[in-house]
RNA sequence: GGGCGGCUAGCUCAGUUGGUUAGAGCGCUGUGUUCACACCGCAGAGGUCACUGGUUCGAGUCCAGUGUCGCCCACCA
């Protein structure tokens, strides 16, 4: 091949395409369990299919791709397990809000199968749509081993997991107060609740007390936000000692005052005085309610009729409001704790899971939406004349991450499950460091989380997941309760005789009831869909509607995707795995339940370290998504960069911090120039090119002149960073190649390797121990930067420009081939796990003119570098002396092309320069002789202590050495006195400061020797710079 | 309210256990294309390391506090 007709631009697309599917036709991801290697397994933190991959999912997937490749290299038999992620609610709400958007249909129209069936196919499609993106990313999964949290095998160890949990005991039925979602029609979690400070008001209502006696107030009044709620109000309360709870604000005030600054202080003080007024104005008051809730007062609850109790409870703070708190259990998170406290109290529940109000309204109310019953409420509490006031006030206002409506907190029954035992488990894996946590501060975030052990509600009132395999049947009396269980006795028995398994084994038996009606429900678990459910159907059990969270799947992740419960051979090799890359928002709610089922269902842990990675975030400091528009899309990245590039400028971002900073850009699609995306333009629907004028469409465009308008991509400027280097490595191979024609294998001889052959290989060995260590300790950008300094500043800047003379000399020639041909080589595979494509586009080129390399002993090169060796750090190749002369040379060299640049001379014109420096370094300098012509256009003509300067010189003063340029037929004369000056000053003051830290006796008498001998050389050798730099300015001037 | 992290050049970030005159990329300035690469070469300018105090002979680095930005958790009827 001709090589000189490479293009000297990297064509990315080209490459990406061929090569993936080169490596996927070998089968080089494909891992198998009877591969004697040790093994090396990662398992994908599975992609939600709710959407496109973003770039945190780049970033997530490259770096466990850069492990995957490294470890291969190395001789790991290695898996990297892919799959995806059902993710119950973020799918199905994306589904339905599309279905109500474009047929204008719910999903009541078309019923659980059918809504089913479509979110099956959306998640076909977007499947699809992950998979290749993550092709085009270059990830080396194995893909024949791909797997869904939906899927057959995975539902298999769903359900076997909540079997073992429900006989085990460690699943039980209970109420939950949830936050509804009334638009979904379903709980959402904690997590998918989103907080907004908005403008509202708080009311103020008073309650008439019944049958107060003299000298007792006759109303009570409590203050709300939500107004509509009191009609499920089933209490009042007061605190049980106002007094005391006043003293102990005052006294936390007090203390936090003998820390405070004089700023503080004063706004304490007002906070104590207002705090005083406040207790002499309510205590009495607040105390006499407090005796009345003990003597069992009721109040007359308005507009329904109902009376409820006067409690005392400390949830009624006395310094805020009226002192005095309407409790409603059912719809508010604290007030159920309150009725946890209180059973008396009861709690009624007003809502209809549409959020409309229920049955337990009165009539009137029946049927409105939330707020509609507000100013019904609200009305009629102001024409009954218990309306006290209407406060403004700033509220926080919860709503559904998903759907974007508000949320009402709604009591549902739920699954739960107990976590005290596994919870305790998972801190001990951690703690015992069976799992490893790198940054190790996240191991705090774990362990905080699972220490408070809360109980797990695993139920979700969707459709899309996998459902709950209970089923349930009510009985409402003793004689109903008898039945059901002989009839469990019965159905156990038909068990054991159909199926040949015991009871203990297949299904299982759980009721509860009420202790004085003995009303109840009855519950059988069934592990697979055995002939017990046939029978358990006919007695009139109904499976459960919900279905379960989806982090209950995706906790099983690491050993449902090896096929756990089988014991597979998967299973025995790959598990526990290596290690898990994931992003810090999921530790809690997936790092630390994978370990708690892993060890639940394997009795080891999931994986031995964990590695949590930086997030990306946009120019402002803001999360990226695409509702914000600041988005971008890794294929946009990679079509205008390339696939290298992307990961590249991954790598190199990604630090121990917990961010990284990433400009956003719109690309435009007429002129390709970048344009600066702000919070304003990253709305529109078109922008307006700011170079050519010329206007281009956003993912916002919905009018038809705006989607005919071409797309602009959002993309950032930071990755032309990986596409110049790719482009810069590109070009070094072309080079390399070019030069390697007419190679033939075979060893180098020591003394055959000129200065910079010894000079490189000894750096190489460096960096591939710097590599080598960094990768190992996830710091991916320590890795990245090693690699692109010895590739751009040392391989091509010094290497490559030393040894071209080379190829011209027949007698060095092919020496100098077959050292480039190793050192290319050697490159690629360090460089292969972070930028893949372009390293196997060269080594396949490589091997087209050296399919046999190596200075030491030639062997043929894998057939692919994917699949090469590793480098090993060769010590016998470090050369101290070597990089001590390369110094020196580099020293010299700069100061010689300083001149030139500073002088403003040619590089047409040849110049002549002395150095004047000891012996030692002469020594040193005089080998490079050719070095300098060939690389500043100029020669030495006289190294050591005797070296005299020019007539005409230009000078430079380097640590021990002083060149002298000469300058006689260019002199800038003014040009030179500035810039000595400046040194002169420069170097005046940092004597300065040497000397008056010598002097300082502390330092002297404290310091180790060897700092302060240090001290003084550096002081005797800026005087003598300082001498030389005066000489030379006297000379000129 | 509790916890975590950031604050270093115009921008985005490095900076090991305290010890040379604090670095990189981009951007900027000057300069250069027959001779691998203008997605390039060569050279240059640019920093009160957020602030205050402390420890130390010596602090970007350690300690305390302040400010500021962000994230996580718990929460004000």
């Amino acid at each position: 091949m001709d090589f000189k007709s490479l293009p000297s631009q990297y064509d990315h697309a080209a490459a990406q395409q061929k090569w993936y599917q080169f490596w996927e036709e070998r089968d080089y991801f494909h891992a198998d369990p009877a591969d004697p290697r040790e093994p090396f397994v990662i398992v994908i933190p599975p992609p939600n299919v709710t959407g496109a991959l973003h770039l945190g999912h780049a970033l997530n997937n490259t770096l466990q791709d850069i492990l995957i490749r490294w470890k291969r290299m190395s001789g790991f038999n290695t898996l990297w397990m892919p799959g995806t992620d059902h993710a119950g609610i973020a799918t199905q709400a994306v589904v339905e809000r599309r279905l109500l958007e474009e047929e204008k249909l719910s999903r009541h129209d078309l019923g659980r199968d059918g809504l089913v069936a479509r979110i099956w196919k959306w998640k076909d499609q977007y499947e699809t749509r992950i998979l290749a993106q993550l092709k085009q990313l270059g990830c080396s999964c194995d893909w024949q081993r791909l797997r869904f949290t939906l899927d057959d095998q995975c539902a298999r160890a769903v359900r076997e997991t909540f079997f073992r949990l429900f006989q085990d005991g460690k699943i039980y039925r209970g109420k939950r107060l949830v936050n509804w979602d009334t638009f979904l029609q379903t709980a959402v979690s904690d997590d998918e609740v989103i907080r907004e400070t908005v403008k509202g008001h708080f009311w103020h209502f008073k309650y008439p007390v019944i049958d107060a006696r003299p000298g007792e107030p006759e109303f009570v009044t409590i203050a709300t936000t939500r107004p509509e709620t009191m009609l499920g109000d089933t209490a009042v309360a007061v605190h049980p000692d106002p007094a005391a709870a006043f003293d102990e604000l005052s006294s936390k005030l007090r203390e936090e005052m003998l820390t405070a600054s004089e700023k503080e202080r004063a706004a304490l003080n007002e906070e104590a005085d207002s705090l005083l007024a406040r207790r002499a104005a309510v205590l009495p008051m607040l105390e006499k309610l407090r005796d009345m809730a003990q003597r069992g007062v009721k109040l007359e609850l308005p507009l329904t009729g109902r009376t409820i109790p006067l409690i005392a409870d400390e949830w009624a703070k006395p310094e805020l409001g009226s002192g005095c708190v309407k409790i409603t259990p059912a719809h508010d998170a604290n007030d159920y704790e309150v009725w946890q406290r209180h059973s008396e109290i009861g709690a009624i529940n007003i809502l209809n899971p549409d959020g409309t109000l229920n049955d337990s309204a009165p009539e009137k109310y029946r049927g409105l939406k939330m707020l509609k019953a507000r100013d019904a409420v609200v009305a009629d509490l102001e024409a009954a004349g218990l309306l006290v006031e209407i406060e403004n006030r700033e509220i926080d206002l919860a709503h559904s991450d998903r759907s974007k409506m508000p949320i009402e907190p709604y009591l549902a029954d739920q699954w739960f499950v107990k976590m005290d035992e596994l919870a305790q488990s998972a801190m001990d894996a951690v703690t015992d460091g069976r799992v490893k946590i790198t940054p190790e501060r996240y191991a705090k975030t774990y362990l905080d989380w699972l220490g408070e052990k809360r109980d797990w509600p695993v139920g979700r009132q969707l459709w899309w997941g996998h459902r709950i395999p209970v089923w349930s049947k009510n009985f409402s009396n003793a004689a109903e309760k008898a039945n059901v269980e002989e009839e469990a006795v019965q159905l156990a028995a038909a068990e054991i005789k159909d199926a040949g398994a015991t009871l203990e084994s297949n299904s299982c038996f759980y009721h509860y009831w009420d202790p004085e009606t003995f009303a109840g429900t009855a519950f059988w678990c069934l592990q697979n869909d055995h002939a017990n459910l046939a029978a358990i159907e006919k007695s009139g059990y109904k499976q459960e509607q919900d279905v379960l969270d989806t982090w209950f799947s995706s906790a099983l992740w690491p050993h449902s995707t090896l096929g756990w419960p089988e014991p597979t051979p998967e299973l025995k090799r790959f598990y526990p795995t290596s290690v898990l890359v994931t992003s810090r928002d999921i530790i809690t709610l997936w790092v630390a339940r994978m370990v708690l089922t892993g060890l639940y269902n394997m009795g080891e842990v999931p994986f031995r370290e964990v590695y949590i990675h930086p997030k990306i975030l946009d120019s402002y400091g803001e999360t990226m998504s695409k509702s914000k528009g600041n988005g971008v899309d890794p294929l946009d990245v990679i079509e205008k960069f390339g696939a290298d590039a992307l990961r590249f400028g991954i790598a190199y971002l990604t630090t121990e911090t917990q961010d990284v900073r990433l400009p956003v850009e719109f690309e435009c699609p007429h002129c390709g120039a970048l344009m600066n995306q702000t919070k304003q333009n990253r709305q529109l629907p078109r922008v307006k090119c700011d170079k050519c004028g010329e206007a281009f469409r956003t993912q916002w465009a919905e009018k038809p002149e705006d989607k005919a308008l071409p797309r602009g991509a959002v993309v950032s400027e930071r990755f032309e960073l990986g596409r110049n280097f790719c482009n810069k490595l590109w070009n070094a191979a072309r080079f390399s190649l070019i030069n390697l024609e007419g190679y033939e294998p075979g060893p180098v001889a020591a003394n055959d390797l000129t200065i910079e052959d010894r000079w490189l290989l000894s750096r190489l060995t460096t960096v591939t121990d710097q590599v080598t260590v960094a990768q190992g300790e996830y710091r991916f950008a320590d890795a990245a930067r090693g690699l692109y300094d010895f590739a751009w500043n040392e391989f091509c800047s010094f290497y490559l420009e030393m040894t071209k003379a080379r190829f011209s000399v027949p007698e060095q020639r092919l020496a100098a081939q077959r050292v480039l041909a190793h050192a290319l080589d050697a490159l690629l595979r360090l460089l292969h796990p972070i930028v893949p494509f372009v390293t196997e586009e060269i080594w396949q080129l490589l091997a087209q003119v050296a399919p046999v390399r190596g200075i030491a002993k030639p062997q043929a090169a894998e057939e692919s570098v994917c699949i090469a060796a590793w480098p090993e750090a060769n010590r016998a190749d470090q050369d101290a002396m070597i990089e001590e002369q390369f110094a020196v040379f580099q020293a010299v060299l700069g100061a010689v092309r300083e001149v030139r640049s500073r002088q403003n001379i040619s590089m047409k014109d040849e110049l002549n320069f002395t150095v004047r420096c000891s012996d030692q370094a002469a020594k040193l300098l005089r080998p490079m002789q050719p070095y300098f012509t060939q690389m500043a256009r100029a020669t030495g003509t006289a190294f050591g202590p005797d070296a005299a300067a020019p007539d005409l010189s230009a000078s430079m003063t380097l640590p021990g050495m002083e060149v002298h340029v000469d300058v006689s037929r260019f002199i800038d004369v003014k040009a030179e006195v500035a810039r000595l000056s400046k040194e002169r000053d420069q170097l005046a003051q940092f004597a300065k400061l040497i000397d008056g830290k010598l002097a300082n006796k502390g330092f002297v008498d404290n310091a180790p020797a060897e700092v302060v001998q240090q001290q003084r050389d550096k002081l005797a050798e800026a005087r003598g710079q300082l001498a030389s730099v005066e000489a030379a300015l006297g000379k000129i001037s």
